[in-house]
DNA sequence: ATTTGTATTTTGTGATCACAAATATACTCT
DNA sequence: AGAGTATATTTGTGATCACAAAATACAAAT
């Protein structure tokens, strides 16, 4: 007997030497990312440790940690939801990304060495090939493993966790944006962004990453699209 | 027998309808705001749980729940503590908050309205005569509270927890910037900030609350101060 | 006196249980 | 039939237990 509409969440591959907590909080953490829980749907501790295979400890853990994360909800009735998204919310988190992110690159740049920038040279590319083969899928990860990797350079960091959180909330939308790039982008900012590290230039650097945000948005320009994306988000699957 | 080294921790009153998980988090964070925790001490579930008189389970959550925030550190082997502060990371910090908090300040004034105002303005007096009654413990909290509440004009607001954070990391060097303000501060940037909303001017609200954040480091004006304040912090109670 | 190896204790993790509150289901009365 | 009520079930919270890993204490040996 299959309870009321089954969760059914990708499960990540379990590294050895990492709790299971650990590993449910990563599981949980990109299934939110991917969009596969539904916005407002209920999720219950048993439940999930019901669909994990684990028990209920684990699973509250996690679940204490994302909300913490505000990736996930806690109600008055202590319910549990993955928050809705409004073009609002959006707006917000987007421009929260472009107050906190270009700060975080230009803080990280006088610290970012030449192997750092080979690295990143080198995850550009990749992301540049993912997008021409049609492997969108690969595109979004990438380009946010390129922003991790330039932001963690400096070794007093304290911005990224908020920054992470904000692409958490940002979810599913995330994905959107790389996958909608081909048809949108004209100027590959990340060339940008690294010509500017080249020549440490921090104020070229933050109007790098200020456009690559912007642009990355674009996908909503209007709010008419916009809508119609988080309709869709808060209905499939 | 007394455990080596017990930890005293100032509990704070049950509210009721709070579960017991929430109330140890309140505790706990109110412990590590106010520097009540030796950092780099190592913290035991058991052990808090036997300070606060609860069963370990609602500690692990409150602890789970802290170091997601930041406020508290895991490490390699899972051991818990509060980060230690440098000079390097108290900087990174206060550069976060300018980053941040202007920003939430500036989206935020569009939903200020008359009666946040007033209440803004009741907010400051009070702060103002903490001060000059030469109470200084208050002056902290009420000084958050003013910050919180212009932030949280904003009906979708997304900065908030991440400026709680900030602050939390900062620790007992929010309680130092406003205790050590009557000798530092020339022009109250408050009502600066005040002015600033009444003529809706978000620039000029952003630049009133830059340079209060500023001047409420200005305790640590030189790297010689701030080191002492740190060593301090890392030593006493 | 410092180090190395061993035994003891402590600690985090995860599972299970009890209970009250919240939710869902069944039932009655209008 | 529909709304309200009573019952049954599910759920979150918190306590307790088992276990392996880590930290500590202590011993002997260099």
């Amino acid at each position: 007997m299959d309870k009321k509409s089954p969760i059914t969440i990708t499960l990540l591959e379990r590294t050895d030497g990492v709790t299971i907590a650990q590993w449910v909080y990563r599981t949980l953490r990109s299934a939110v990312m991917n969009g596969e829980i539904l916005p407002g749907k209920a999720l219950t501790i048993r439940g999930l440790a019901q669909v994990l295979d684990v028990s209920p400890m684990p699973v509250r853990e996690a679940i204490r940690q994302l909300s913490a994360e505000n990736a996930l909800e806690i109600n008055a009735s202590r319910r549990v939801t993955v928050p809705k998204m409004t073009a609002l919310k959006f707006n917000e988190l987007c421009e929260a990304r472009i107050a906190l992110e270009p700060h975080a690159a230009a803080r990280a740049l006088p610290f970012v060495t030449p192997d750092i920038l080979e690295q990143l040279i080198e995850l550009n590319h990749q992301g540049d090939q993912a997008i021409a083969q049609g492997k969108l899928d690969l595109a979004s990860p990438l380009n946010q493993a390129f922003h991790r990797l330039l932001y963690s350079a400096n070794p007093h960091q304290v911005c990224l966790p908020m920054i992470e959180s904000l692409w958490l909330q940002l979810g599913p939308f995330m994905r959107l944006a790389s996958s909608k790039l081909e048809e949108f982008y004209l100027v590959d900012r990340h060339l940008e962004a690294l010509d500017a590290i080249k020549n440490q230039n921090p104020f070229a650097l933050q109007l790098a990453i200020q456009a690559d945000i912007r642009e990355g948005i674009a996908f909503a320009s209007t709010p008419e699209r916009l809508q119609s994306f988080i309709d869709h988000s808060n209905q499939v699957r």
